[in-house]
DNA sequence: CTGTTAGCGCTTTCAC
DNA sequence: GTGAAAGCGCTAACAG
């Protein structure tokens, strides 16, 4: 294989626009449109181009037509953390949908840490980014004024609110832990406790919890993210707390499945001695033993209308709904 | 907030060095100087840029400065799809260090398919991006020829190779599927299983096992991404194979978890009845009831190496070792 | 249908 | 220490 013998940096110029015109025997610009808006060009022409294309090797440089045309076709994606799973299906429908477009994802993660998104932010506004799809909100005000100044396309997900930046991709996360509340009083558990993750939206379900529940409950908070080792930890917390403590809402399915193990391995029974109700639908809700009830969200569908709405706003249609209301649905399974 | 009425595309300009450099009466280039390298620059002209930056709510556009000087302090990561919690720790440690860097990683799936690759790949030089870090090995040719001709530096990870395209981080995923085999024929299981994944890793992994071995063994295929679902149909499938089935080792973690709430649910104590093994140590692994005999893989080093490799590269350092083997271990646990 | 001209916003090169 | 000029590779705007 022709390579330069040792791993220095190298720096082998690549073909150019203006390779490819003279080896066509075309103008630069000729070139230009047979490869970007072909119906200007004549068929002939059009053939000699590509055959020059293949043979110097072209590959467009992106850069220098983003920064002529003012549009880069990257989007700017930023989660708290790769690793909670949670936003894998949002990330995952998101991706695929500008891939399908001829966009890019940038991918940033804050760590819950409203100075990092700062930073982030800034590192894709530098690269003119076309939009930017956000989980959770933009909670700095000096950034929120900056992207509304530029008017770059921004999705806030995972969350909802009557004024969003931009567009907000979401639902309500107290009315999740609100529902969930009167799902447990229904089936007529008394003496509930919660184990949580210690994020802002989870903070969240765990307000409308209470406020349906009507007084405080057995909690054990844990950090992001959340683990089957931490619902783990968090149940024999929680029964510290409260012996007699007969279910459990957890904020993750991961918790969910700890406590389950947990339970079992303390010589309990779930649901008759303990119900345990997670949050997500994890992959694994349906098929463990026993099965999970939990609060399922589309994260794809949000991923997917994300990319659906900056894809529409670069092209320069103009939105309606600016709050997008998905929902969720509490899925009935044996935990509770 | 002032933003205009409703949600049509929008174009502010915003603010260029030009604008920063006669705010802070300097020219251009001095402006330029004194924020991409101050040692330059008189500390007062630095003080009265600063302040004409944040006056005017400057951005760099970094598009322009990565034209020019054909650096873009952008890295291209390629996973086969971000639903394969596998490579997440890799991707997390990637973009932590890159991001410490100043890079950005600019993120693609390639869907277990050859073609795909190929168009991120070109997706990714055409933005000129200053290297890429890929799952698994280049396998088109034409990529391989291409890449090596633009220099670009290529991290292949997750596998091993002696003729990398440019930089190998990883493993042998044959030596690990013998070492499986080496451990479980130690422990006296005769008739073994196999629950296997349809992609080319666990593939090499299943011929290091039989190899070892000796003699074909009953398998279940499944598609990526494995799951706990698909664990558990494969161990039916095992088992109508085998009916006297002694263990399973699995491809991975989650189809692991699934193997052992089938034999649960089936009445079969593990490891007495039935023996499972998996791959990867998932955060869960140590934690569920038995505890999960697995391989060990550092993604995280890998991630955090293949980052440092990159950025070395571009800083213009001249790097040895080709072939970086990260190795792997066997964690033994209760499950087998 | 094809070409010429003029930049996009920045950094490199050379001059003072 | 600071500045003027040149140009990275491409596309928008206007001509032929």
């Amino acid at each position: 294989m022709p390579r330069k013998s040792d791993l220095e940096p190298l720096s082998a110029k690549s073909a150019t626009l203006h390779d490819v015109a003279r080896a066509a025997g075309v103008s630069l610009i000729t070139a230009s449109r047979a490869l970007t808006n072909p119906k200007l060009v004549s068929e002939k022409t059009i053939a000699r181009v590509q055959a020059a294309v293949q043979a110097t090797g072209y590959i467009p440089n992106l850069l220098a037509g983003s920064l002529k045309s003012n549009r880069s076709r990257l989007v700017g994606g930023l989660v708290p953390a790769l690793s909670v799973a949670q936003f894998l299906p949002t990330l995952q429908s998101l991706t695929d949908v500008l891939d399908g477009a001829g966009y890019q994802l940038m991918l940033g993660q804050m760590r819950y840490d409203d100075s990092r998104q700062d930073a982030l932010l800034n590192a894709m506004i530098g690269r003119r980014v076309d939009g930017i799809v956000v989980t959770g909100l933009i909670r700095s005000e000096a950034a929120r004024r900056q992207l509304v100044r530029l008017g770059t396309p921004v999705i806030e997900t995972w969350d909802l609110t009557d004024r969003p930046l931009d567009i907000v991709v979401g639902f309500s996360h107290i009315k999740v832990g609100s529902a969930l509340a009167g799902y447990l009083l229904g089936k007529g558990y008394g003496r509930i406790g919660i184990a949580t993750g210690d994020d802002h939206r989870a903070q969240l379900r765990r307000e409308g919890f209470l406020a349906t529940v009507g007084h405080n409950v057995p909690t054990a908070v844990v950090p992001a993210p959340s683990s089957l080792a931490l619902g783990r930890s968090a149940l024999g917390e929680l029964l510290r707390q409260d012996p007699a403590l007969r279910a459990v809402a957890c904020s993750a399915d991961q918790l969910a499945q700890g406590v389950i193990v947990e339970a079992q391995a303390r010589g309990l029974r779930v649901p008759d001695d303990l119900a345990v109700c997670g949050f997500g639908n994890a992959d694994f809700a349906a098929h463990i033993v026993p099965s999970l009830t939990t609060v399922h969200v589309d994260g794809a569908s949000i991923g997917r209308l994300a990319g659906e709405l900056i894809i529409a706003r670069c092209s320069g249609e103009t939105i309606r709904e600016r709050v997008i209301d998905v929902g969720f649905e509490i899925v009935q399974r044996q935990s509770a």
